[in-house]
DNA sequence: GAGTGGTCTAGACCACGAC
DNA sequence: TCGTGGTCTAGACCACTCG
């Protein structure tokens, strides 16, 4: 009545969004069909479908075959976190990126990686260190396994000037990855390449990535003391 | 010739990301206009838009009108990561979760509280800690500011029997919010209340929500030693 | 069995932006 | 200017699932 009649799917999905929020629809009910909503607003079932589904996979509705639509429960929080590359990350903020390798060398990868790589079993892997900056000063500290198995040419890569992150992305494209942030005290090593106190408290990250079945690496980032990772939330 | 066309949106989704990753488009390079791919894979342009859209959303393809789509130079590590409610996240492992109230009053929030929640300067607001725990063990350390001009309600709301967040969930439906993840020394009231030693590393949750241009809450979340967030990351 | 969402189609018009 | 993606339509059939 009050409202002009929403014609694009991004309107529809806006005035279910007000609906939800003005508990006009409460959580756990039901609202209309598509086809009811398209006759409501004046547009075509596929344009209410556009906007459902969008809101269905930001979790804010459940849909289900036959039973319909309704506002789900509990919307779970859900954030989209951006891990961009660290040059890109210390360049957006305007300082001098800097790069060092520390390691490089082939051996077999501690038991802990080696099951996160799971099926790389004991065989010689490719084992790099390397320390990022910005302005001179030490802000994260990578040490990373490369399965040579399945990036043969990993090595004969050269890893003094560029990061072995930005070459395995242009070279070697993943299909799927896992990510762990977890927090953990910055042992002997890490202190010395950070330059911080031993046991102090960083943020840590690993990550594994996977082409179709094989692990292609297995990286661990330490982050100096204080560092963020921040993120949006859409309600 | 080789690969039969596929007819439905997942199938053009998957054969796109199956030529990018085998390189036959590169990264950078233009790939054929939608409606070549729909005579291409003897479908309609709706159906190749809807799946190279998806691909454009998670920053695998860039698209421009007029200049057409490429393939991403850089694609971003990008991760959904999902904060459930930590009674789902303790029941979810089958263990008995545990809520014990420790703080309910009404005092001025701290600066950096006051600065994260902008605007709701010096006003009196609602501040709540509450201990999670599994089977007995304590988890989760809930430290909670309540803005009183938005959320009044608040001020009479029990949060002996159930934690604040499910109360907020369920009452006051937020339009944005903010996340920030890092790590931090366990101060002396966290090392009491989880029963770690003080100085120990943990994963710290910060989150502020909104509704509109009023802030709602502010929870800062530490997490037991050794815990992790993870998720999955798509190629 | 029947009702709901999931998807495809063929066509159309619009909006942006490179030329 | 005009080609490309962005979107809407009206209709159709399919797939899942509840009763």
């Amino acid at each position: 009545m009050s409202a002009s009649a929403p014609k694009t799917w991004r309107g529809v999905k806006e005035e279910v969004r007000r609906r939800i929020r003005e508990r006009v629809w409460k959580p756990g009910e039901a609202i209309p069909r598509e086809a009811d909503l398209a006759q409501e607003f004046g547009c075509a079932r596929a344009t209410v479908n556009r906007a459902l589904q969008e809101l269905a996979d930001t979790g804010i509705l459940e849909r289900k075959r036959r039973s319909g639509t309704r506002v789900a429960l509990h919307p779970p929080g859900r954030a989209i976190i951006e891990i961009p590359l660290i040059r890109k990350e210390i360049e957006a903020l305007g300082l001098r990126y800097g790069y060092a390798l520390l390691v490089r060398r082939r051996a077999a990868p501690p038991h802990a990686v080696a099951i996160a790589m799971s099926g790389a079993s004991g065989a010689e892997m490719l084992h790099v260190r390397a320390l990022h900056s910005a302005d001179g000063r030490p802000r994260v500290l990578e040490d990373r396994w490369i399965n040579l198995a399945t990036v043969p040419q990993a090595a004969v890569a050269n890893f003094t000037a560029r990061s072995p992150n930005e070459w395995l992305l242009e070279n070697v494209p993943f299909s799927r990855g896992e990510l762990s942030i977890s927090a953990r005290a910055c042992g002997a090593a890490e202190a010395d390449a950070l330059t911080v106190a031993e046991g102090a408290p960083l943020l840590v990250l690993d990550r594994t990535t996977w082409s179709l079945a094989s692990s292609i690496t297995h990286v661990r980032l330490w982050y100096e003391p204080g560092h963020r990772i921040v993120s949006s939330i859409r309600g």
